[in-house]
DNA sequence: TACAAACCATACGCAAGCGTATGGAACTGG
DNA sequence: CCAGTTCCATACGCTTGCGTATGGTTTGTA
């Protein structure tokens, strides 16, 4: 097995301390931080854990990173980037759920952080933090769309946790019928004055 | 430390194969699976793993009783023993969430399972299926409410998204703001139809 | 090309956790 | 009270995974 055949994420023949963060970003959804061992990830990686030792200090160095790179990347929504008016932005939002590719991808990220962040309260404050932003950016969406503060706030935790049981709970793998049932759940999170204010 | 001043859960001097699975499902919503080990269950017990080996053939035998306990205990709804109309019991279902003296707990063994059930395709059956249950179960309250199949399957998905989401999310630690949003919450998940039969 | 820095391999010590072996303590029926 | 069963403690071997030490290989650079 060469080096380079198998790289995930290395570009070069030799690694970098970004390519050991990206890796570890994507084993930490595949299980809870506690799974995420150096040595393990080395082999993914094709070197030895010789290696890792040189860009970390040790595994608590790197699960750092990890958390900080969490932190920034769901800062910088995706919903954001893709600009339009806010009713757009909440039905772009609503509709990743269903047009994700890899459904469980997501999700499980989100169930490892929050898997981890019971066992380390650092963690928990990321998370927590990140929670409220991501409420507080939808909230603000609804608000745009005519609804009180209320009930602004009140549609966008529907929201997120439609969005969140989507990717964790198992509850159809009926694709046409998920699809009907999207429709029917958005309708009831935008409510009307969304569906006024898109029409 | 005696024995007898902190046995959690074991009632006589002995332990019984009982009192293991018992501990064990309770330390599983501190973390995952992963680290539900013998030897801390042994402290937490107040013996040792002689006790344990002699009540089961290795770990994955716990594990497994542990699956099972939670899968029984799960499909014995809360919802149903405590009777009422549909309407009734929707409503009791929701507010649990509220009422619920311990918040997080709940929540963080639903998350537990999850997780485990992510690299264990045999829990990953058992926590499809009861999802499922579960869905069908409150999808039938609806019916009953009056609504259609379909949109009483979207809101029984809506209210576990939202029973769900609560457990594990860190919106708010707002008491007061938190009894507010949710009876807005509730308003969206009923709908009209719960709405006019309850009162 | 020569030297320094960056990067990696190999080999080791160490702790945690699983499972086994074996003997001892506690309870039970006769 | 005395076998026999049930339950537990102690001690051991084994594997896994963390972290260190040390030397080797590659890359940049003068």
């Amino acid at each position: 097995m060469g080096r380079k055949s198998q790289g995930d994420g290395a570009t070069s023949a030799r690694l970098t301390r970004e390519d050991w963060v990206q890796a570890a970003y994507r084993t930490l959804s595949d299980s809870g931080s506690r799974s995420l061992n150096v040595e393990a990830l080395a082999k993914h990686l094709g070197v030895t854990k010789g290696s890792f030792y040189w860009h970390f200090k040790d595994r608590a160095e790197l699960l750092g990173a990890v958390l900080d790179r969490w932190h920034v990347q769901l800062v910088i929504s995706r919903a954001e980037s893709a600009g339009g008016s806010a009713a757009d932005r909440i039905r772009y939002m609503l509709d990743i759920v269903v047009n994700s590719r890899r459904p469980g991808r997501g999700g499980a990220l989100e169930l490892a952080m929050r898997s981890w962040a019971r066992r380390d309260p650092r963690v928990a404050e990321v998370v927590e933090s990140v929670d409220q932003r991501r409420l507080d950016y939808t909230a603000g969406l609804f608000r745009e769309c005519g609804y009180s503060d209320e009930e602004a706030e009140a549609r966008a935790m529907l929201l997120f946790a439609y969005i969140f049981s989507q990717g964790i709970l198992s509850f159809t793998n009926d694709r046409v019928l998920k699809q009907r049932l999207h429709g029917l759940c958005r309708r009831l999170i935008e409510g009307d004055n969304v569906a006024v204010a898109a029409e």
